[in-house]
DNA sequence: CTGTCTCGTGACAACGTTGTCAGGACGATT
DNA sequence: AATCGTCCTGACAACGTTGTCACGAGACAG
């Protein structure tokens, strides 16, 4: 108690313990009076330890508050997991990326593994940064929704094996496991249920450009356009819209002497719930349809409940999870590429007819 | 090329590489012709070493792939930072514990830390196992919503000096860092808030009762009714509801021949959704006012618009960053008690009259 | 030419842990 | 009594890195 170094150390208050530094296996040994192997081998669980030991062991490590050290643990030990994966998705705060996070977790948290979650926000430096901060930490797995569109950055590692998936977005230029959605099919789906309805003038508001989903889903709507025989229309076709309050600009632009579509195919979600603001404050709600990508809470309550096409996340999620946790095993088939088909899910906002 | 261990690697497919080691520094340094520590003066930018070495090291180290191995780096640095910081909140998929994870993860990428992200889901159990786990990973700090009550298991790691934040409830049982919402104030404003426009008959509806926001938001609306003279009525005052099913099934058997009142309270948001889908089922939902607490996405665009009272998440969140980050950076000063208060964002729900 | 100083580089120990191996105590077998 | 095997325990090296120190080469002053 009356070590220099302890002399000003309070007790229970938050900076008190910076200059205590933690028991290590040694100090437990020294306490116990036996050896630092002896203390391992407690630690772990190892046989071969008499009881009496073992008990004066674990005795002297609860005195001490003493606490393993995976690192120092993982960097001794033969094959080394981390028991840690990374995952870099669009943004935890969006509840499509929220849910896949806390899949993962759930899967995670059964095979005893932490998760590191950030954010891209669709910035490709901070993507790269962060994949090598990840690697770096030696993460046993990664799971990608890459705001960059070409990989190639990741070859060296999934040369090292490292277990990746990519989910939402496909990789380029590297082959790694991933996990999408048909994007081309569900709005492909969307427009023709809206054509079905009757609608010739559909407006279409889309994500930026560089994003590979905003891309298939123009795609798709271009393909059920032109089965139905509806020329292609800039002014009613807006891409690279990052908000909600851009979505819902746009959308207040079309009915200012505009284009006035009858109908509106938004290409996410946030998107579809700026639509839905403008055509509120313009009292069109019940007079425009609209569908939009992704299925959010409350799409239901909303007047008119908004019809959308679901990707099933938690399927998502699942299969992410099996994934990665199969090739963390040691799985070293070929790549996998996991399509899960959306689903279009009827509420009333699609259904609304062209007046 | 021929060597044995590398004779079956294929290149580029996910499983190809785990057989092959990851460069270290030993192996840049071979290839470099230099020593160990010279490639670990230029992979950490030290100065003293001549701008032909320093490019020879660079060569050879992106020809084996070489990562930087932080465990082992910090292992043996003097101050070790792991830069990691652990974050255990309610449900990651839930708007309010996303959107603090989201602030948090801001915070810490302007300092170069990952988070370490999992739920509790309202389990002690969890919560001290997973802390144990991020103490063994070193974590430089934790912020922690927790599901336990009494905190005393923490003890030891405060003291070791682990910093440590507790958000949105307080700790028990020890001193800690904490950011809190005024739980009693705002159910209190809520319920006043019905109150004054008329309202006898207040149903509240609550989570959990362990759970100490839900017993705060309790006494806060019993403060309320108090000062009104309206007297307790435990047929109106539902508790340990866990799902917004659970709200929706409490409001429906208030009008199958109960006490239908003609507010209600709902101490979560969740269990504000649950009780408008069930008196949208009703055809209540102009008739009886309704608060929620915690605001959410498209609480605006409901029919009516959902009154709630909010809890600044973008505040809280920066507050638990500051705090988090001054301790890591050795501030040790006694704990702080920031508490927030909540605002009463009036939109149309809870300003319904009784009929 | 010698001595001193600076600069670039390397040898070695150490961080906290675990795998390997060897040794001592003890009871059982010959 | 000598030999063997089993059980428990400890000494030591190693994981990949960095802090400390020492050494050799060249520059410069005396």
């Amino acid at each position: 108690m009356s070590g220099p170094g302890h002399a000003h150390a309070r007790i229970g208050t938050p900076g008190a313990g910076r200059p205590v530094a933690r028991a290590t296996m040694k100090d437990v040994a020294a306490l116990a009076g036996v050896s630092l192997k002896t203390v391992s081998r407690v630690v772990n669980g190892e046989a071969g330890v008499s009881a009496a030991v073992r008990e004066r062991v674990e005795h002297a490590a609860s005195r001490l508050d003493y606490s393993h050290n995976v690192h120092a643990s993982n960097l001794r030990r033969a094959s080394s997991r981390t028991g840690t994966v990374g995952a870099l998705l669009q943004d935890v705060s969006n509840s499509f990326s929220a849910s896949l996070l806390r899949t993962l977790e759930d899967v995670a948290r059964a095979r005893q593994t932490a998760v590191l979650a950030a954010s891209l926000d669709e910035e490709e430096d901070r993507e790269i940064a962060l994949v090598r901060g990840l690697v770096a930490r030696r993460v046993d797995g990664l799971v990608l929704m890459p705001a960059t569109s070409r990989h190639e950055y990741l070859a060296a590692e999934l040369r090292a094996g490292l277990p990746t998936v990519f989910v939402d977005r496909l990789p380029h230029g590297v082959d790694a496991d991933s996990v999408t959605v048909d994007n081309v099919l569900g709005s492909r789906h969307a427009v023709e249920h809206l054509v079905r309805h009757g609608h010739r003038r559909i407006a279409v508001l889309l994500d930026l450009g560089t994003i590979q989903t905003a891309q298939d889903r123009l795609r798709g709507c271009r393909e059920a356009m032109d089965a139905a025989g509806i020329p292609a229309d800039d002014r009613v076709e807006v891409r690279d819209l990052r908000t909600s309050d851009a979505a819902e600009a746009a959308v207040r632009a079309f009915y200012r002497g505009g284009p006035s579509p009858t109908a509106i195919f938004a290409g996410r979600n946030d998107l579809a719930i700026g639509a839905v603001r403008a055509l509120r404050s313009l009292g069109l709600s019940h007079r425009v349809a609209v569908i939009g990508f992704d299925d959010f809470p409350l799409a239901d309550l909303l007047d008119p409940a908004m019809t959308v096409v679901r990707q099933n996340v938690g399927q998502i999620g699942a299969e992410v999870g099996r994934l990665l946790f199969a090739r963390i095993a040691g799985d070293t088939s070929p790549p996998r590429r996991v399509v899960i088909e959306p689903t279009l899910v009827v509420r009333g906002s699609g259904e609304i007819r062209p007046s």
